[in-house]
DNA sequence: TTTGTGACCTGGA
DNA sequence: ATCCAGGCCACAA
C-alpha cells in the first residue's frame, strides 16, 4: 500500500463510528485494523476529517488522550460507561476487539 | 523543496 | 511510575 488513500480514509471512519459505546480503541489498533502504515495518520484523520465521529472513544495506547481532550474526552467515556480509574481508561476492559 | 509540527508507538534510562 | 529518543506518516508554511 502506498500512501493513505480515501479507502484506508474511509475505513477508519467505519472503525470508529463502529466502536460501541461503553468500549474504546486505540489509535495503534485502528491503524492496524484499518491497514494503515503508522498510528501517526490515524490522528490525522481524528483531527481533519472526524469531527462527526465518536472520536471521543479513541485513546493512545496508554489508555490516556491527549492533554487537551483528556478532560472532555473522560467526561463524555465515563457518561457512556466506560470504566475509568484515577483519570486513565481501563483498557482491559473497555477496549473493543474488531 | 526543506523544515517543523502533531489527537502516536515502542523501548530504554 | 515518568521522561527521553528514534521511527513513523501526512500536512502547512
Amino acid at each position: 500500500m502506498a500512501a493513505t488513500t480515501e479507502e484506508q480514509i474511509e475505513r477508519v471512519r467505519e472503525l470508529v463510528a463502529s466502536i460501541p459505546s461503553g468500549s474504546v480503541a486505540t489509535y495503534g489498533d485502528i491503524a492496524s485494523a484499518a491497514g494503515l502504515s503508522s498510528p501517526r495518520t490515524v490522528g490525522w484523520i481524528m483531527r481533519t476529517d472526524a469531527a462527526d465521529l465518536p472520536w471521543h472513544r479513541v485513546l493512545g495506547a496508554s489508555g490516556r488522550p491527549a492533554p487537551h481532550l483528556a478532560h472532555r474526552q473522560l467526561a463524555k467515556l465515563e457518561l457512556e460507561g466506560v470504566p475509568i480509574r484515577d483519570g486513565r481508561v481501563d483498557l482491559a476492559v473497555a477496549r473493543h476487539r474488531f
